[in-house]
RNA sequence: GGGCGAAUGGCGGAACUGGUAGACGCGCACGACUCAAAAUCGUGUUUCGCAAGAAGUGAGAGUUCGAUUCUCUCUUCGCCCA
């Protein structure tokens, strides 16, 4: 038997799609589209094995709609704006430009060598001008809508790379690229009005049913609905104030409050700008960043003003009012009063400042004197020491009630509060999508025009500057609009806004006058499915929600909310991990092994550990390089390793026995290639019988079933199955025409995993009709026996065979005619029988 | 700390709406071919037991004729948020 050159299959196959055009779309407006859309990568200049698994997923199933008669969108593109090309370029003396459109062109080779069915004359780039172009078009679009603004905020700045950092770029208060302590610093932003569509957002999560639970689960804490109320406090003191509006979710805790606590950005505090110790103040709160977390783990520290807050319920009571780092201008109307039995930060803060801990709700199994000692209590109760309010149950009932007492004494009103806050999206970079607005000498905003657009970056510029290189950039900074002398802005936009909107532009990808087409739009979208990694979970996923419903906000036209109609989050690749005598990471290419104990190669007396499976990263060595895979062991072993071993939704082990197992596999089929051309010459008169068509049908069955469910690794064992039994069977005398049909399904339907050996295959059979997939004959896929389980007090005892449709009467007869279960059964009486037809019978004695 | 999810052989994992636990693969063992090895093919492989049989899906309870599947409590792990 000939062995199967995959390298040279493979090429013919990827040329044949090339030159036929196999996998460009056109809008046919008479067949049902399918929108399948893995998300695009970032042009590192390699692929990694993250990438052949997304993007294998991806392809089974466009290949799999293809087969079946859809016309499908699968495009792909570059998110090829982005700080590694800046540090690369920097680093290396390169300019960016150039360095990602080399990065380009080489993953794009690597990713043909997947074999994957995309259409390339829709690649996009979003560093591109011709891309970027049609977003500052949006922005301004934005803008005039009002959806877009700019106002003074405290970011998250990273001192090292010099830039803003979106919250979730701030992981344990580090920069999550150069891991430096993030400061809180004052800037203009350009911002993106999200928060306007917070509830919308949150509803729209209700109808997407093809999404996972747990992204929406995610999603919804993200947007972080809470309820609570706004409460008027009376102030007293020297100063021109005579109440102080403050948000909680917690106005049932009332009778607890000992001070309040206000943001040093409250207007009020322009009574203490001249104020040194005030001044001093501010500055050490800048040292905390702005995320939750910081501020939760961050000391807490306070400023007392000499005002005193009157509770609104208890006017008796009167407690001071400080300045506090842990209260945001961005968060309620930055004021909040402290009940330091129930809040943690608050009882950090009473702590340091000496100020009373008042409980008011006590644990239902604790008794009415009840006191918090180390720790605020926020969980379930009963109100205590709080007059009117005690015996609610805390919080729900208590919060209500709270609220309505309030709002019957006008002192306050109930407020729904979103934790989302707004997008802001300047960067201080250079390589990203310019911000399309310009400055007069006053700083007065002015849009640039839209005729005016692009706003092309630079080129040859030096990026070895202090902050935005673009700052420097004089010769581009300074422009004229309608004669007057102005001044661009050099924010860049974050990159997160080329992927919220990349998908619309793959339907349209050559329109030059706007971002897309309408009745482009209008048959390609939404995304069929949609299919990424669940890291992008919430913010990638949330923003796309937010463009869409910007770009159809007073949009007559164009009504589209939810750009993914499905979605799919692939779980990680993983690979073991090892290390040397020294305790240093060793990648597996270092490695041999010799009668199963691993050493390295270059010096075979040094033992390697083996340690825990982890995701594959650099830092851990323990990454695969797709490359080397596909050379050795080609494309479609690859995509059957990576599919095999887990659910898509799971991490998956990469290892080196498994892709020699699926290589091998690709050769025995190979081999039950040739069995079948040899058994379709001998050409039989008659079918001895139909037991090939019945496991075929049952074959089409489980792996249409399969592939509907993303259950791409039992495909895998279905055809390992398949080949095991076509290889004991075949020999069986056949007809051509029995042997061609069957084998033919089994090619297609195994098309999607392995394209380039099925298409090489079903070559040879020289099929003249159109390959579409196949459906099953429900006739044949009823056997006419079956196994019956015989339980005997629920205990499993015997199986036996028995015909279909056979009644319990029947059943019996033949069990008692059983030796082995008769004697079970023997002469005690039978109390109940439970008959499960053509399935199972349990016998209670 | 909160939310979500998971736990099945030596390993990765199957098991439809409660009905044969361990499909399929890896690994391992034995056999065939070979002077030998590799490759390939065949057979076996949850545990205990010679066998008949018994036990068995993280632990403990419950519902049921019957529970990997449903309910409760606990343990461990993972992810997200803090």
């Amino acid at each position: 038997m000939d062995r199967y050159n995959f390298k040279s299959v493979e090429e013919k196959w990827q040329k044949f799609w090339e030159k036929n055009k196999t996998f460009s779309t056109r809008i046919e407006k008479n067949k049902k589209k399918f929108y399948c859309l893995e998300m695009f990568p970032y042009p590192s200049g390699k692929i990694h094995m993250g990438h052949v698994r997304n993007y294998t997923i991806g392809d089974v199933l466009a290949r799999y709609k293809l087969l079946q008669g859809f016309n499908v969108l699968h495009p792909m593109g570059w998110d090829s704006f982005g700080m590694p090309a800046e540090n690369a370029a920097k680093q290396n003396n390169l300019d960016p430009k150039s360095w990602t459109e080399s990065n380009i062109s080489k993953m794009k080779s690597q990713l043909k060598q997947l074999g994957l069915s995309i259409d390339w004359d829709r690649e996009i780039s979003t560093c591109s001008d011709e891309y970027y172009k049609h977003q500052q078009a949006f922005f301004l679009e934005l803008y005039e809508k009002k959806l877009v603004y700019r106002k003074e905020n405290y970011v998250n700045w990273d001192p090292v790379d010099e830039t803003v950092l979106a919250n979730e770029q701030v992981i344990d208060g580090k920069g999550w690229r150069s891991g430096a302590v993030v400061e809180r610093k004052k800037l203009s932003q350009w911002f993106f009005n999200i928060s306007k569509f917070s509830q919308d957002l949150l509803d729209g999560l209700e109808d997407l049913n093809l999404w996972p639970n747990k992204v929406k689960t995610m999603q919804k804490n993200w947007i972080g609905k809470s309820f609570g109320s706004e409460i008027d406090f009376k102030i007293e003191g020297d100063l021109p104030v005579n109440n102080i509006k403050c948000f909680t979710t917690r106005p049932d805790t009332l009778f607890g409050m000992s001070f309040l606590a206000l943001s040093t950005d409250h207007e009020i505090s322009k009574y203490y700008k001249e104020n040194n110790d005030f001044i001093k103040f501010k500055e050490e709160c800048s040292k905390t960043g702005t995320t939750e977390e910081a501020i939760a783990v961050g000391e807490k520290i306070g400023f007392k003003t000499n005002m005193i807050a009157i509770n609104p319920l208890n006017p008796d009571q009167k407690v001071p009012v400080y300045f506090a780092n842990f209260v945001l201008m961005d968060y309620g109307f930055g004021a909040v009063f402290g009940c330091p039995a129930h809040d943690q930060r608050d009882f950090d803060f009473a702590k340091k400042y000496n100020l009373e801990i008042k409980t008011v709700v006590k644990p239902y199994n604790e008794n009415d004197d009840f006191k918090v000692k180390d720790e605020a209590y926020t969980g379930q109760g009963k109100i205590i020491n709080s007059a009117f309010l005690n015996g609610y149950d805390a919080p729900d009932n208590s919060i209500i009630e709270t609220i309505k007492i309030l709002e019957e004494k006008n002192l306050g009103k109930k407020q729904i509060n979103y934790r989302l806050k707004d997008w802001g999206v300047s960067r201080q970079r250079y390589w990203g999508c310019p911000i399309p607005m310009a400055y007069d000498e006053k700083g007065n905003v002015y849009p640039i025009p839209k005729s005016m657009l692009p706003v092309k970056l630079p080129e040859n510029i030096n990026l070895k500057v202090k902050g935005n290189p673009l700052d420097s950039q004089k010769t581009w900074k300074e422009i004229t609009i309608d004669g007057k002398k102005m001044i661009r802005e050099t924010d860049t936009l974050d990159t997160f806004v080329c992927s919220s909107w990349y998908f619309l532009r793959f339907c349209s990808p050559n329109q030059k006058d706007y971002g897309f087409k309408k009745d482009e739009i209008d048959y390609w979208m939404p995304v069929d499915q949609y299919i990424g990694g669940v890291e992008h979970a919430i913010l990638h996923l949330l923003y796309s929600r937010f463009f869409m419903r910007a770009i159809t906000y007073k949009n007559k036209n164009f009504n589209l909310k939810e750009p993914f109609n499905g979605l799919f989050t692939q779980g990680m690749v993983c690979h073991e991990t090892y290390k040397d005598p020294e305790n240093n990471w060793v990648s597996p290419e270092e490695i041999e092994t010799i009668e199963g104990k691993k050493y390295l190669k270059k010096d075979k007396s040094q033992l390697i550990t083996v340690g825990a499976s982890e995701s594959m990263s650099k830092s851990k060595k323990n990454t695969i390089d797709p490359e080397n895979i596909i050379s050795n062991y080609g494309a479609d072993a690859a995509r059957l390793f990576i599919l095999s071993d887990s659910p898509p939704e799971k991490d998956v082990q990469w290892s080196e026995e498994g892709i020699i197992s699926s290589f091998k596999f690709v050769q025995k089929l190979w081999n039950l290639n040739s069995k079948f051309l040899n058994e379709i010459k001998k050409d039989h008169q008659k079918d001895d019988n139909d037991e090939i068509s019945k496991f075929t049908n049952k074959l089409i069955k489980k792996v249409t079933e399969n592939l509907d469910n993303f259950s791409y690794n039992k495909i895998i064992a279905n055809l390992h199955e398949m080949y095991t039994f076509m290889f004991k069977t075949l020999e069986n005398n056949y007809t051509k025409n029995t042997l061609i049909e069957n084998y033919q399904n089994v090619l297609i339907i195994m098309s999607p995993v392995m394209p380039h050996f099925a298409n090489e295959c079903l070559e040879v059979l020289n099929i003249k009709e159109k390959i579409i997939w196949p459906s099953y004959n429900k006739n044949l896929i009823q056997e006419d026996e079956v196994n019956i389980v015989v339980q005997i007090n629920g205990k499993k005892r015997e199986i036996i065979r028995s015909q279909r449709g056979v009644t319990e009467e029947g059943l019996i007869k033949s069990i008692m005619t059983n030796d082995k279960l008769s004697k079970h059964l023997n002469s005690k009486s039978i109390k109940k029988k439970i008959y499960i037809k053509d399935k199972l019978i349990n016998i209670i004695l």
